[in-house]
DNA sequence: TCAATATTTCAATAATTGTTGTATAGTTAA
DNA sequence: TTAACTATACAACAATTATTGAAATATTGA
């Protein structure tokens, strides 16, 4: 990942109403929202909502996908992880023994994000 | 974490200085740097790293201790995960199945910060 | 085709953030 | 205690971002 890539995504979601809509579409997973309803959900006028969705589209921290007069929107959830990744590189490189005990916080088994391998497959 | 907390940290690295000045402190490690080795290494005026460095300490992305004369930074990893765990607990909840496949990726074997359980102890 | 609906674009304005130089405060060492 | 050094606070200005309403674009269904 590129740095501008980088802080566009943090840029994009440095905004309380961005980060609103983003955990509202990460919520709703694959099925996303189309704008009205995002607009109807947080109480937003359709024009500065329009605003923002442009700013995480650009991000790429979500998707659109015209649906009839309807676009749908969704979470990009790779997007965010390649973020991770790139931030988790940059702790380590050089000296990972600094950050590893750190580090070994989100894949711990507690997180029900990141199971072990065998509990996967 | 909050709401606020979680937009400070990404408003804080949203600029392409501050991400500058908190990647070099994660190169540095524990060690750190103090503020004139940062203006220096980055090229900054005094004034407007002090003004970014005042931003990062806020957001707690890095913390500050006074050395003498000299004030040290250093990057705050721990803050750094919880952000992570944060956005990963809002993408699980409700229908972990959707986002499961694409978060084992930061914990997959070839990443050297998320190594497997048997491998760091 | 035409009216209704959904969404975006545009323009105007308000609010926030970034940069610089100068001044200030604190620390060190002679 | 004084001169040199490190870093921050302040003020002025430049640049960017956020919000709103009005107008425009595109799709649907009668």
């Amino acid at each position: 990942m590129e740095k501008n890539t980088a802080t566009t995504i943090f840029e994009t979601l440095s905004s309380g109403v961005r980060l609103d809509v983003y955990r509202l579409l990460v919520r709703q997973g694959k099925a996303g929202l189309v704008a009205g309803e995002i607009a109807a959900a947080l109480d937003l006028p359709a024009t500065n909502l329009s605003f923002h969705l442009k700013s995480m589209v650009h991000a790429n921290v979500v998707t659109v996908e015209q649906e009839g007069r309807y676009m749908r929107y969704r979470a990009n959830l790779a997007q965010m992880l390649e973020l991770i990744a790139y931030l988790t590189e940059e702790c380590c490189e050089g000296n990972p023994e600094q950050c590893l005990p750190l580090l070994s916080s989100p894949c711990a088994p507690e997180s029900s994000c990141c199971p072990k391998p065998e509990e996967t497959q």
